[in-house]
DNA sequence: GAAAACATGTAAGTAGTTACATGATTCG
DNA sequence: CGAATCATGTAACTACTTACATGTTTTC
């Protein structure tokens, strides 16, 4: 417990981690798929994380693990400790900033597209709003899981994450087509005089 | 020229270097301030990165540099090859995927937020909301510096950037707001029963 | 009986950060 | 004359990824 002291700040991965382990996913394995039919649109974590990440926290002892095999096939069940719970708790309620990262390479070529034809523009527009519009699809299909883990689990924010994922994209999708017009209707303009 | 062929695939913050020094930046110094009054918001990058991205593609014959001190303070002048220019535009005009990613600790807590209580996802659902009006507000203040950019370089996409960026916060504080009134409606039944 | 899914892990490498080091010039 | 800004760069570190290694069990 006093180990604590040596973890004086988790990365927000391994708060995933331990808050899935608290959700009820009790391997590595079920870990990364809950997070790739959930979470991966605004965090990815890779089976290279999770299972040093695992090690890290049941030394901190945050997590307890046992060996869970099925068969023969090794498999190791993590439960959370009560310091693991009241670790994540503090983290879930900190007051602290909440970092915010976007790396887009749509909005940078876009961002650059002066130095390409005002068509080659239009195009950019158009793949930066199909994109979104993909992504709305995907986000729908991951909305049904999120709605049995609801009804089934008793877990009602995930569907919330879900709800801004799609709201944002169809904002993107909204502007996208805006400027697109517009663009366009620059360009007849143009092009007739 | 054929240098080209050993940088078979820069990475995109060094597709950023050459696409300022191609909008007019000369130097590594004036990169990072432009970099910080435009892109930061979907791309970030720092001096440790802009100075040896800077010598890679020199080296590499896309920029060519020379010392231009200002009095006795070093400075080095950037100009793009016509390689440069061409990588540049292949960039721009290549029929990629456009990766996006999004590293949001929010979001990230609001997934978890039933392992709270639903007082504390509404002020969750209030900081998140919160952080992107700030956002909007920060967006706006940069929009002016694009205007004017706009109108003295001709440069008219950093500006759909911008509005993109604008479009896509006001949707998350909109719907922060829609689902923090269904939480709060849902709080006040519960607690009349 | 082959392919997909289950399951855990490591090694090597990439991309990026912060902090440091150094010094000149301008502005209030 | 001190603080902010101009200007370039490096060293050490962190986070994370891809690819690999290994073997089991289930499903078609």
């Amino acid at each position: 417990m006093t180990d604590l002291a040596k973890h004086p700040q988790l990365s927000p991965s391994a708060y995933v981690v331990l808050g899935m382990i608290l959700l009820g996913r009790r391997s590595g394995y079920e870990i990364k798929q809950t997070v790739e039919m959930s979470i991966r649109f605004f965090w990815t974590i890779s089976p290279a994380q999770i299972y040093p990440s695992l090690q890290m926290l049941e030394h901190g002892g945050l997590i307890r693990g046992k060996n869970d095999p099925r068969g023969r096939l090794p498999r190791k069940s993590f439960t959370v400790t009560r310091a693991g719970k009241s670790a994540f708790e503090q983290w879930l309620l900190a007051a602290e900033e909440l970092p915010f990262e976007l790396r887009d390479v749509g909005l940078l070529k876009l961002f650059f597209a002066d130095l390409a034809g005002a068509d080659q523009a239009v195009k950019l527009l158009e793949t930066i709003g199909n994109r979104s519009e993909a992504r709305i699809v995907q986000l729908q299909v991951i909305r049904r899981a999120a709605d049995s883990i609801a009804t089934d689990e008793g877990y009602s924010f995930p569907l919330a994450t879900l709800r801004l994922g799609i709201a944002y994209h169809k904002a993107i999708v909204e502007e996208c087509g805006i400027i697109r017009r517009e663009l366009t209707a620059r360009i007849r303009q143009t092009g007739r005089r």
